[in-house]
DNA sequence: GTCTATAGAAGGATAGAC
DNA sequence: GTCTATCCTTCTATAGAC
């Protein structure tokens, strides 16, 4: 599917409001006629250029699973000491997610929904190198706080958990936050939680160093 | 909706079909033949008891968001020190996911797809009742680990976190799992996960307290 | 490349017999 | 209460003109 200039105006604007779609409603709720109108254009143009909405899906599923997580793996591959790169995480994790609020929640309940879309699209990430690459520039602060390498799938659950989860639950937590009577909204919430989870995190290992 | 015996059976066969069926496929991909199929019934009869899809997943929906939430609150509302309920909040939360894998998916996608769904369902989730409970219980505790009343909504969900995201996210990680080349299956690490997660939040409070 | 018109299939819902 | 048969709408996908 190579592309000459004039077609990548038309196919953008074809794949940006499918991917707005796809986000809001899920798969298969989506409309193709509802595609097409936000992309000002006609329903067959998108089978023109994407052949079946299958083929659309698939093409927006696995730009935003890349989206997803090379923002975890740029931050751990970095070449900063432990503590730096679980703040550098949480911050830029976060602020992320504030401009793509429902990017967990669509990729999570996509694959739940049909797990052959992962397996075909995930190949790609490297999840043994980032191991490794944390383990070799990292692995004596985390000997310290006694992480070794059983441990450590454990310990980037945790630490994604605390992101990734409120997003996915965040009509929850709003409902949540009005029903105690707290002025904070979920962006606030959000963006406190920048500084607590980190701060959670790293005193919880600073004290397992200790046993 | 009053029913007298003798429909009971045939009313509880669709139910449990349904909540099988949606809980996989979600409530657009769900299919009302195969709710019928499953149920070992007629189409027609899902209509019968249940008037329309939406009235049969409005049922199913509130069931599974009261078990959802009641799990967490039965152990948060008991009378037990505060490192004790989080020791049976881990251990139990995780073995009833063991047996309801998808419950957490289900919940959060269904309400990111329709929020609606939420509002109409959740007054009878009382947050603040909950919160209030366990000040006046654990009051003592919290406060020597400096958690107050605007902390408490960022340590509730970071407790949860915990235990939700890795069963919403189950099939990226099991595929994580198997790419770092470790004998760990999700089971074992979920099994592994009931005392990791306690250690890891009391870790973190313990240390919290000496800030 | 872009549009209009329409084919064709699927699925929720109901009518009506038993 | 339960079934068979069928209606009717919705939606993806394509044919064909420009």
């Amino acid at each position: 599917m190579v592309k000459n200039e004039s077609e990548k105006q038309t196919e953008e604007k074809i794949f940006d409001a499918a991917m707005a779609v796809f986000e809001e409603k899920g798969f298969a709720t989506a409309r193709m006629q509802e595609i097409a109108d936000r992309a000002g254009i006609n329903k067959a143009l998108l089978h023109y250029y994407f052949r079946s909405k299958d083929h659309l899906f698939d093409a927006v599923f696995e730009k935003r699973l890349g989206d997803m997580f090379s923002k975890i793996f740029g931050v751990f591959m970095s070449d900063k000491p432990f503590e730096e790169k679980i703040k550098a995480y949480y911050e830029e994790h976060i602020s992320f997610f504030e401009k793509n609020p429902r990017l967990p929640n669509f990729i999570m309940s996509e694959i739940a929904l049909n797990p052959q879309r992962l397996a075909k699209r995930f190949s790609k990430i490297d999840y043994a190198g980032l191991r490794d690459v944390v383990m070799e520039k990292n692995g004596k602060e985390l000997a310290e706080y006694n992480i070794g390498k059983e441990d450590w799938p454990q310990l980037m659950i945790t630490i994604i958990s605390l992101t990734v989860f409120p997003f996915a639950a965040q009509e929850i937590i709003k409902v949540l936050l009005q029903r105690i009577g707290q002025e904070t909204d979920f962006n606030q919430f959000m963006n406190y939680r920048k500084t607590f989870a980190s701060d959670f995190v790293m005193n919880s290992l600073k004290n397992r160093k200790k046993i």
